[in-house]
DNA sequence: GTTAGCACTCATTGAAGCTGAGTGCTAATT
DNA sequence: AATTAGCACTCAGCTTCAATGAGTGCTAAC
């Protein structure tokens, strides 16, 4: 167990770290406010706090760094929760003087403040349509052959799907399924469109289509497509600017990762509701080696259903950036609440 | 004017500075096959190139690297037209192994061969939707006070937008209005829509709806926001791996462009039909200071559709990058042509 | 338990010197 | 008159070396 000064000096070193990305030594230390003893008094528990893991040297005479053990112990105990500045608090707000129906649009806003707030990297997870209920299914011949179903959702959500239409259906026979999906999925989340047109309307179309079978394994064959929650970015170059990104190949490396967004989903995806850290290998990725990921999801009611996430060196600024995704988290819940609370 | 010895050396002064990114010196050029005078003499040459301005050198004493009139002149006059290998044609090929009408999947699969092919980054601008015909509109009603209006055009593109209904509509004004328009705009080009409303449907609507005019324009309105052609990029970060930007200045001021679409669209757009090459700042763009910029245009019929690049250091395979987006090009007009002549 | 003092380590900086790939110019050669 | 050999010169890049200073650990005194 740590003693009190262990953990003050724990906290100043991070703190300190954090604002200038230079190893702390124990004479600059001494000088703070903060701390009373002396330098061979720091250096003592500062070997202590070594031994323990929490910090370690960059060489053998170099001041000391947290290590991941140490950024952890600090996020988890050592944080004092920062109140939010009525300048950061108003510019967040700015993000929702859009239409709430432009849902895409405050959501890449919200990307964009985010980065601009902390120079760091952020990535937003759009909200899941997959759970929106059906409103509205429409079938449009384009042609002879090809055919464009439209799925349309409670809340606006529009998602379509070209197709091969069978060359025996007509287009009665094209009216009538509609209606009949329209009848019986209405209301239905899109996750479960496809159970449900096996289990329900699949009966339903035989008594009234000529080879019904066909027709509705084209139907849910383009419904088997996920429907993919969009992810937006925010300062993609910002970590450039960071200086343990010094390095061309690490920024190769992170840079790549971010440009695959299909890496990204198991990043900010299976985490609980609320507020998650993950500190460098914490995240299980080489890429990731020297960053946090802190992440925050957002609701309606009591269903999550997106997530903000900020992408910073392990050096970040934690205290300020989960001040920030807390209060935007927030925020996007209740618009979003407002929006379904609607319908 | 130039002698033929003089052309010669150019030539291969750019070609071995674009193979090996290493300023060319008169005693390497002398060992060459094709080269079969002294290093003196390529010295004196050399001499005189650098006077007309088509070679320099990075120091008093180093070897000669091509200017951008050096560069422009080598893509005009000197490139030898180099043929595809096998491997490279058939990869392309294999683009168009997808469904014709997954064209989005098409696109973005080019953009990622072409990066991987060149090493460079690439971007395509999508298919532009705008003079697409107008298949079918539709109106689906979401609650009280908004509406989804969904439009189809002949090619299977759907574009969507939330709106506020206009308090004083109803369901039957809605179901004249939706009438109206697909009798009058079916077969309009989306980019005529507004001015065909205005022109042939306010009349028409006057008679039949109460408050026409809040409902045109409404309905106008949401057709104001431009259709967006997208952007695809494939190898983003490949320029990384490029010597000229081991400093990470140039790589942040070049990536940060990357990620800003529309300081894109100004650089790949107003460009003539068939290949164009912009050679550093002949872009324009300060970003841009040591790429060029390798366009060429799809198109079906005389109406070209879109566009492919390359972006890469100005030190840049010309010959084979070109080789490339001619074959890619016209591959995707034919598949193009296809499609649209079916209609 | 705390601190002053001291010997030690090591990254960083800058100067000095060397090397090698390049140049321009001149005089000899073809 | 054009070409080339020869030579003095330049300069980036590398290596070496010493000095600096911010840091350490340890010990003995307070």
């Amino acid at each position: 167990m740590l003693t009190d000064r262990q953990l003050l000096i724990l906290q100043v070193i991070v703190d300190d770290f954090i604002r200038s990305a230079q190893p702390v030594g124990s004479r600059s230390l001494s000088k703070k406010d903060e701390i009373s003893f002396s330098s061979a008094t720091i250096r003592n528990e500062m070997a202590d706090l070594e031994e323990l893991g929490y910090i370690e040297k960059t060489h053998t005479s170099s001041g000391r760094v947290p290590s991941e053990k140490g950024y952890r112990y600090y996020v988890d105990h050592l944080l004092s929760p920062q109140a939010l500045n009525k300048q950061d608090i108003s510019i967040i707000q700015s993000i929702f003087a859009e239409k709430i129906f432009e849902f895409e649009k405050i959501i890449q806003k919200s990307a964009r403040i985010l980065s601009e707030l902390t120079n760091y990297t952020s990535i937003v997870l759009g909200p899941a349509a997959s759970f929106n209920k059906l409103k509205r299914i429409q079938i449009i011949p384009l042609n002879k052959e090809t055919a464009v179903a439209i799925f349309v959702t409670d809340s606006g959500h529009v998602e379509n799907r070209t197709f091969y239409l069978p060359p025996t259906v007509d287009a009665s026979d094209l009216e009538k399924t509609v209606n009949i999906l329209n009848e019986r999925l209405t209301g239905v989340a899109l996750e479960d469109l496809n159970d449900k047109i096996y289990k329900e309307v699949a009966m339903l179309l035989r008594q009234h289509i000529r080879n019904y079978d066909l027709m509705m394994h084209t139907i849910a064959d383009s419904l088997k497509m996920p429907v993919n929650e969009k992810l937006f970015f925010g300062g993609k170059t910002n970590m450039l600017s960071q200086p343990e990104f010094h390095d061309i190949s690490k920024i190769r490396t992170l840079l790549q990762m971010i440009d695959h967004e299909e890496w990204i989903y198991p990043l900010i995806k299976n985490d609980s509701a609320g507020i998650n850290i993950k500190i460098g290998r914490e995240n299980n990725n080489s890429a990731m080696e020297n960053c946090s990921l802190i992440t925050a999801t957002y609701s309606v009611g009591a269903e999550s259903l997106g997530t903000i996430a900020i992408l910073g060196p392990t050096r970040m600024e934690y205290s300020r950036v989960i001040s920030l995704l807390q209060f935007l988290s927030k925020d996007l819940t209740s618009v979003l609440t407002n929006l379904y609370q609607k319908y």
